[in-house]
DNA sequence: AACCTTCTCAACCGCCCCAGG
DNA sequence: GCCTGGGGCGGTTGAGAAGGT
């Protein structure tokens, strides 16, 4: 028995818009409002699958959308939030003004995770559960339902460790004005690769360089004014704490202006890396003070 | 100019959740 | 308590555009 589809697919038009139903569509809506989405193509005379009206109008037609080329800011926060959220495209998207969840899918499969592949880095991947995956118990009456619910509350409410990153703005100094690229491969575990630990030396390098300053990259990482290390760039979130709420934090993260204020506990966080392993963070910190106070600063005339 | 390949993105599809009857 | 419909989400597809030979 299985459901019926949302509309008897008859008769009815598929595949690219016309301006004439759009203006169909946008016409009825601005009269009616948006909703019953199922009853509304008959009504505005569209041949119409509901479904997708909702998405001509959600994605395309809503007024507020924004077209075209992602700014280096949106792109900063899309993967940061990606980082954070996998691939909740409508989360993302609610935090991203005029932007869909759509094209920030699209954007994230045709251009971010390109750039991220080509500065040597690994994007998390989310895949979704598998379809057929063992369905929680369905709820067969109200305290089941309750009780579902309350496994779900307590997913969250296991004593798990998250950390978050704590933002501390760097106002000044040489770690500004990182590029997409740079930050995506300072935030590489460079354990396995001298090529990737001698290349995020070289970012760091080449920004100190260009911004003049006189700050050697083991004075700024070291120096407890300028960076936070990980152990206390992160905040411990006790999830028992009720009164710490995940979204406030992903909101401090999401709305710090971007890739020219770049937090550099964020760089180092910004590995799509398990959030919760505060010792990988640790190990990248480790490697970087290693690298630059021992080997490379000795080996690097410009800098002595 | 013609053909082929690659890229982009709007649109579709199937599934899930939830409210309400 | 069960069923159904509405709405929303994420993955995938395919037509058209762009680029390369």
């Amino acid at each position: 028995m299985g459901r019926a589809p949302c509309c008897a697919k008859e008769g009815l038009r598929k595949g690219p818009w016309s301006a004439k139903e759009d203006l169909l569509l946008t016409n009825y809506i601005k009269e009616n409002g948006e909703g019953q989405w199922r009853n509304l193509p008959k009504k505005a005379g569209l041949l119409r699958c509901g479904k997708s009206c909702r998405l001509r109008w959600m994605n395309y037609l809503r007024p507020g959308i924004k077209r075209g080329n992602f700014s280096q800011d949106e792109e900063d926060l899309i993967i940061r939030l990606h980082s954070l959220l996998g691939n909740r495209w409508s989360l993302i998207a609610g935090r991203l003004p005029g932007r869909t969840d759509n094209e920030i899918k699209n954007y994230w499969n045709t251009h971010l995770i390109k750039k991220l592949k080509i500065a040597g880095i690994q994007p998390k991947v989310t895949k979704k559960e598998p379809k057929k995956k063992p369905k929680t118990e369905k709820p067969r009456n109200k305290q089941d339902k309750m009780k579902n619910k309350k496994k779900k509350d307590q997913s969250l409410d296991t004593p798990q460790v998250v950390f978050v990153p704590k933002p501390i703005r760097i106002s000044s100094g040489p770690l500004r004005n990182f590029s997409v690229e740079d930050v995506a491969l300072l935030s590489t575990s460079s354990s396995d690769s001298p090529e990737i630990l001698s290349h995020q030396y070289q970012i760091l390098q080449k920004h100190i360089i260009s911004e003049g300053s006189d700050t050697h990259p083991s004075t700024f990482l070291k120096s407890p004014n300028n960076i936070v290390s990980p152990s206390n760039s992160f905040e411990e979130v006790d999830n028992n704490n009720k009164d710490i709420n995940i979204e406030d934090k992903i909101e401090e993260v999401a709305f710090i202006p971007c890739a020219s204020n770049l937090l550099f506990d964020e760089v180092l966080l910004d590995g799509f890396c398990d959030l919760s392993n505060e010792s990988m963070l640790e190990k990248v910190y480790e490697e970087y003070l290693q690298l630059i106070s021992e080997k490379c600063y000795h080996d690097d005339p410009m800098l002595m």
